[in-house]
DNA sequence: GCTCAGTTGTACATCGTTATACGACCATCG
DNA sequence: CGATGGTCGTATAACGATGTACAACTGAGC
């Protein structure tokens, strides 16, 4: 164990709370006391417990945030961005990952690390709103992130999906598009509505007036590269001839590309591919992906923003969705040409 | 705040530390009283306060893992498998990077959050040996992870690097390769021994019997896709005409063969690539990479437990270099083909 | 009925910090 | 010279949990 306030205290001759004072630059002490004791924490190496000072305060200055996997690089970038915005705020993150599986979502919300930390911003995946009206508000504040749309008092941070999906389709048909696929339905959810890019899907082919054939939509079961190259193989296999793939996100994207050039298919001459995340990764292969860019920064500063916003007292604070920006990155993947 | 120790006890008419026993599942207890304070700890809704329990036992359950970037998928990937080997012994990570800089390197080591986290996994880029000597003990455990190595009493896990950049050198020049380019030393320490990576490239080929030119090293300042792309073009315009890529890592690799596709270099017909780290990305690229694969999984389970063993208690335990096993997987980048 | 041992539960101190309340000191002023 | 008010510093009580020491109760054995 190092030195405590108590030690620091016996060795400069002074009381306790008088070091705790010089410790916190609080007022109401002589430059002379203040300069011994400084000299005794340097003798001794004291450095404060925080453990101690957050049970006193009833604070940590850690918050939590989960996401599905850090594996897809969309959220270890997303991570770092958040890790850096909290840092700014003199936060430190606490990071987990629940695999995008329902329970250990539910049991993130739900105190997971009770009193550990100080707030909460999750990305889920399978989370449903009643899992949601359980929690208690002594948990601290939560923010959720991503595709899903929650009908719960919680501050909601993320881009209007439905309009980028539309953004990206509308680039496809503007190539003269007419057979877009869809990747990425989680199989079990691809019919409801809060599958809000399969909406925006939908919703841009109608206004183009194009059929929307729902055999172009390939279910998955997970997010990776994987099954974004299952999902494509399947479509091919039973027949589906596309001449553009929207895929949910960059990696199924990715792996979409791949199925498709093992199988002697050209990209983008003959399909053009669009993902979603704007991983860096999309810029470096052999055909660098256009896909729809959220902006992950924003994504970060307003989750922590709102989570220290609501823990630094202004309780005032209404739940909000708020809607960061996006844009469309144009690349290889859906480079014009002349067919 | 939620209900305490206290409101429990009041609630069931019991002792604060009854209710204490009830919790932690200590003997002496009636199951009738038992019965009669869980009844009461659901009615008030009661969850230990982690903080105050961490005060007073000395621990907080939290180790720390500081990765250079977590933009880099290998270390996002070993983030994943240090968090859920952490979670299978009951303890929780914190997450940092260090951004590859020495000075946030040298913080993390000197009692970064003290007190909060019990022991530190950190993957160090630039940190020196000097950096490590005026560590304090009760800073807690340190295990280091990666590439280099240090003259430090400290648990320090990682891969043989220069037996395993020799084998994918040696499986380059069994291809017939001749003029293999090393990508990804740090400009600085390009001529020291420290690189271990580099000392295999050379040393292999002084086996091989084969001319070890420097001008086919390439120096980069980072470690990511652009910086390969750099340093390969650098490579190329400088008139160099190497007929093989040995890069320090996979992202680097990727970066390289990106910038050799553009050029219109074939890989591998006219270059081979081989990469190190085996992230997932490198199976998917239009040409997959072959590279060396570093056992991530044990190379996580090490660090956990080696912190874990010297927290609890068995002091006995002196400072070791432990080698995790790693593979060559062979992949499309060097494929062999008929000149 | 009394001691003794074993069980069940309580009171209090403790971890290291900060907040509150108050005492000691100094100079100033009437 | 005594009251006033500011400055400087101290003593003590929290925060919420756990460990120690001990008290109260039970039943068995004589």
């Amino acid at each position: 164990m190092g030195a405590s306030l108590k030690d620091v205290a016996h060795l400069a001759g002074v009381s306790v709370k008088t070091v705790s004072n010089v410790v916190n630059n609080h007022p109401h002490v002589t430059p002379a006391t203040r300069e011994r004791v400084r000299r005794a924490i340097d003798e001794l190496g004291y450095r404060p417990n925080l453990t101690a000072r957050h049970l006193r305060k009833g604070r940590t200055g850690i918050i939590a945030l989960a996401v599905p996997e850090l594996g897809n690089p969309y959220f270890a970038e997303l991570a770092g961005a958040v890790i850096d915005t909290a840092a700014r705020h003199d936060y430190t993150v606490l990071l987990d990952h629940t695999a995008g599986r329902r329970e250990k979502e539910v049991l993130v919300t739900q105190g997971f690390r009770t009193h550990v930390i100080d707030g909460l911003i999750l990305s889920p995946i399978e989370l449903e709103t009643s899992d949601l009206l359980g929690r208690r508000p002594d948990d601290g504040p939560l923010v959720l992130l991503g595709e899903r749309e929650y009908e719960a008092p919680y501050d909601q941070i993320a881009i209007d999906n439905v309009a980028a999906a539309r953004t990206a389709v509308r680039h496809l048909t503007g190539l003269g598009r007419r057979r877009i696929a869809f990747i990425g339905a989680r199989r079990e959810t691809a019919r409801r509505p809060a599958h809000l890019r399969l909406r925006g899907w939908r919703e841009e082919l109608l206004a183009a007036g194009l059929p929307c054939d729902e055999s172009l939509v390939a279910a998955t079961d997970g997010y990776g590269r994987w099954d974004g190259a299952a999902a494509m193989n399947a479509l091919l296999d039973r027949g589906a001839r596309p001449d553009a793939v929207f895929a949910y996100n960059d990696l199924m994207a990715l792996g979409a590309i791949r199925a498709l050039v093992e199988r002697g298919v050209r990209v983008p001459q003959e399909v053009s591919v669009v993902g979603f995340d704007d991983i860096e990764e999309g810029r470096f292969g052999a055909v660098s992906l256009t896909t729809v860019a959220p902006d992950k920064q924003a994504i970060a500063r307003l989750a922590v923003e709102r989570v220290v916003a609501r823990l630094t007292g202004t309780s005032g604070l209404r739940p909000e969705r708020i809607q960061p920006g996006y844009t469309l990155v144009t690349r290889e993947s859906t480079a014009p040409h002349t067919v």
